[in-house]
DNA sequence: CTGCTAACCTAGTGAGTGCTAGGTTAGCAA
DNA sequence: TTGCTAACCTAGCACTCACTAGGTTAGCAG
């Protein structure tokens, strides 16, 4: 026997496709993940932050690992535009100095556009899941080797120093990673200057340093 | 009523002062955060991890966060010799790419003599934890610091190349940093090279990235 | 040997975890 | 209007969490 009274209506459910529902879990999830951590997330929070009780999640998802591997497919599929770029200016006549500018510019506009993942990568990479290895092998690795391989051609013709184009890509590339990291994502401000006037900056000296 | 059966000895129970339990239980919570982050550690883990009881954690420490602030107590005592040497090093006539090398090679002994610090910070930055703001304050601020000031001499006096000597320092300092937490920790090996020749070419290029 | 007590333990607490069995409803096709 | 079913829910399982009340013991002073 239930009482008469008849709650205040407070229930507007809205009831999605089920693509749709993945993709607004994947959304929050990637979110989430970023901010806390895999272990930082539960289900019922996930839940809750879409709108949408725990048992809806696993109609989508086996568990939540399984989550992990769906926010990698979707950062993949959303930024093949910033690796074509890359991939055009290296096979293109750019000059050394402007294709060093454009990795710089690319690598920027890649965590721009990912402001999450960042600190998804860190997290996964210090909580051990493959997301992190993944994540450098598809995003970060093709900067480095496109980098190498140019700056060993021009070490090669005597326009650059002799140095090892490995290390000297991985400096390049680490220098632009480690401000985003430190910096924007961590807040130790060191230097007050602008964003744009620090890449310069980095662009600069890594220019001279390895010019001869 | 037992049974008479005695079981075999399996609990040779030692009793520590207190003083040596608590620096017992410090340091394998700090090598225990530093694995799986402050929420990827349960008080059972560390307890059994130090051969004790829970309850025995909590006589020395008020709770779980406690254990942080003990962490970071103990890492800044054990290294104020590394501060000193790169204060003296300062204050000494050292010539700057000398000067330059000691801040690489200190870095690298702060690191080296503290394996689980970067881990645990860069846990403790992604968590939240002050753990991380109070480390960079009182590890990694006095090399910027000082490497600013001697590159702003340098500058003024027309020895280096004229650029901004605080983005200059955190381009060098991060350098190094980043090759520890990404070839040393995450295990992201892009270049086979030894270490101590990564360093040198990192030096290599900085140095001459700087210079006129 | 006999107390004494610092150092330790067992055995929980309530709250929160990932995950699920089984029932309910929105919204469309007929 | 009526079924049908994809989309959703409530309620709760078995487990682990941080933390604790209250009892036990190692090891020393006398």
């Amino acid at each position: 026997m239930q009482p008469a009274i008849e709650l205040p209506i407070i229930k507007p459910r809205i009831k999605l496709p089920a693509c749709e529902r993945r993709q607004a879990i994947v959304t929050a999830a990637t979110h989430l993940f970023s901010e806390r951590g895999f272990r930082g997330v539960t289900t019922r929070g996930l839940a809750k932050a879409c709108g949408i009780s725990e048992p809806v999640l696993y109609e989508h998802f086996a568990d939540k690992r399984d989550l992990y591997a769906a926010i990698l497919d979707q950062t993949q599929a959303e930024n093949l535009p910033i690796k074509k770029r890359v991939d055009e200016a290296f096979q293109s006549s750019l000059e050394t100095p402007q294709f060093i500018r454009l990795i710089a510019d690319s690598i920027i506009r890649f965590l721009d556009k990912n402001p999450n993942l960042t600190r998804l990568v860190l997290f996964s990479a210090l909580e051990g899941h493959e997301l992190a290895e993944l994540n450098f092998e598809h995003h970060m690795k093709p900067f480095y080797t496109l980098l190498t391989v140019r700056l060993q051609k021009e070490i090669d013709s005597g326009n650059l120093r002799k140095c090892d184009p490995v290390a000297a890509a991985r400096v390049f590339v680490g220098m632009i990673n480690q401000y985003f990291v430190y910096d924007l994502h961590f807040g130790f401000s060191i230097s007050k200057a602008s964003r744009r006037k620090t890449i310069e900056g980095m662009v600069d000296i890594f220019l001279n340093g390895i010019t001869k």
